[in-house]
DNA sequence: GTTGATAATCTCAACGTTGAGATAGGAGGG
DNA sequence: CCCTCCTATCTCAACGTTGAGATTATCAAC
């Protein structure tokens, strides 16, 4: 069986068989998954009445431990996207009432984000059936495959430098 | 080791220790992946004067095979972007004199985008060293597993309905 | 040939992100 | 204290995408 990946890479072989193409074996397929889930993700998230990155900053607020509240830039840095767009999204946040903002009595530059109840309620009644929700996308493969998959896909992060510390 | 992966499912184990959250393990690290592998590829491109995008349309018409052109239709399809995003990527490819839209005698509603001789040339330059740069990008596994990921990867698009039919 | 449905592409207003710069507070040396 | 540099967050104009609708063309049925 093939997918589309592997049309792609046949065109290549016989466009440009001089080149290895193989590598893009395995990035497009990174590629082409990470569009497909998260399509499946935002129809998920939908039908809670969120969209990706309200859960993604709830989350990550959540999985912090109480008192749940991370500073503006540790979200900035989590999330992957830029100054401007946290502020926005803090902002819409905030409005919808699952966050609120609290200056920091001892630096007042710094501004920490908090969960609001309703913040709390909420991720914690999504998280669990989210789980769900990516074990039923990944039904594809037999657990053993999981974790072997979830291994080399760490090793290559690691030799990106993806480090935790 | 560990990678950034690893902290979250470390945190949210602790914290809500009811819920699986292996699945997290392989869908989260897909997304982290290909954000990395994005930001080095774009690097790669804007050292050939390229944006991602870019190399994408001109290589998805140069795969094709000769005459190198393609309907903006397929092109729509295999890019999974909006109409409005083609319609604007092909006017600026255009402008650069990389493509060119020539108007279907048979069927005047559609439009071919064919690879000018220099965006032909172009193409042609940089998919080999873009293939040397994915190769770098995954040096981090050795060939064998390199190897089975794409299979893996493979498997899970196929369950997902990414077939090439 | 008309009519109606479908198809291919383009248009454009709304929206979100980017990223440089503004604002304001803090930290350390003189 | 003051000056300078650094840090944290917010502001905002430029830019690209989305997605519904407009436009134009084809095709099938009558």
């Amino acid at each position: 069986m093939a997918d589309a990946v592997d049309d792609i890479l046949a065109q290549w072989r016989r466009e440009r068989p001089d080149v290895d193409v193989a590598p893009m074996g395995v990035i497009g397929r990174i590629s082409r998954l990470q569009l497909l889930l998260n399509r499946e993700l935002r129809e998920f998230f939908a039908g809670h009445g969120l969209e990706n990155w309200e859960f993604d900053v709830l989350a990550t607020l959540r999985r912090s431990g109480a008192p749940y509240e991370l500073t503006a830039g540790a979200l900035l840095r989590t999330s992957m996207v830029t100054s401007g767009a946290i502020t926005n999204r803090i902002d819409r946040l905030e409005a919808r009432g699952l966050v609120e903002r609290v200056r920091d009595a001892g630096d007042r530059r710094s501004v920490r984000i908090r969960l609001t109840g309703a913040g709390l309620a909420l991720v914690d009644e999504v998280v669990g059936l989210h789980a769900q929700n990516e074990a039923r996308l990944l039904a594809g493969l037999d657990p053993a495959e999981r974790e072997r998959l979830a291994d080399t896909l760490r090793t290559l992060l690691e030799s990106l430098g993806d480090t935790a510390d």
